[in-house]
DNA sequence: TGGGCATATCGGTACTTGTCGATATACTTT
DNA sequence: AAAGTATATCGACAAGTACCGATATGCCCA
């Protein structure tokens, strides 16, 4: 995975958006019984209710943010819970402070 | 120009690479005797030059660029000057930094 | 004023991305 | 075991991008 890749994930209205709505998950998704405020994340369908897209490409955008370090992804039972990846933000924070 | 443009336009490890020489032009490029040190930056012919690509492609590459402002330009005579834009690459971070 | 440069623009082709519907997988509850 | 969810994967096609060669534009100088 490079800075490329990188950036092409974030070269798409809908995945950059989701990227800002997992920065503060309470603020842009109900509260759920598992998970979510436990700090798993949120799971797919919530988020592509919110997006509105087809499901198959929210899981494919989710799967994308993923491969390239953005987010982390937890299953539990038949959800898949995502939530942003600080690791992976913070190295592209410092790769654009630094490098260019 | 919208953020996603300016992901796009780094979405590419041509353009990517064109911007970190231009953070640091006289580590990258020769001295002209006009431009470069005085400022106005580094000229389409030494950019082609150096990374290889068709003459009209390193040419849209820069007006692309430009155009989402991560770089200026300046015509002087029959050379384009192009350099690094630190209010684009500011407003760059300071989004990275703040909604992301 | 006509040629010679440096750069920009145009038109094309091959490859990649956006997005979908259909189907597969995997878990969960009867 | 069967049927129902949530998610993932596949195959498709339209739209967009990466590059190129050819040509146009604009500046400079004999």
């Amino acid at each position: 995975m490079t800075q490329v890749d990188i950036f092409k994930a974030l070269s798409n209205k809908t995945r950059l958006q989701i990227l800002t709505w997992l920065k503060e998950p309470a603020t842009h998704f109900p509260v759920q019984d598992f998970g979510e405020l436990k700090g798993a994340g949120v799971c797919v369908g919530q988020i592509q209710a919110k997006c509105g897209l087809n499901q198959s490409t929210v899981s494919e955008y989710l799967s994308l943010l993923q491969r390239v370090g953005l987010v982390t992804a937890t299953r539990i039972g038949q959800w898949t819970y995502y939530k942003r990846n600080d690791e992976g933000m913070d190295a592209l924070k410092q790769f654009i402070q630094q490098d260019i």
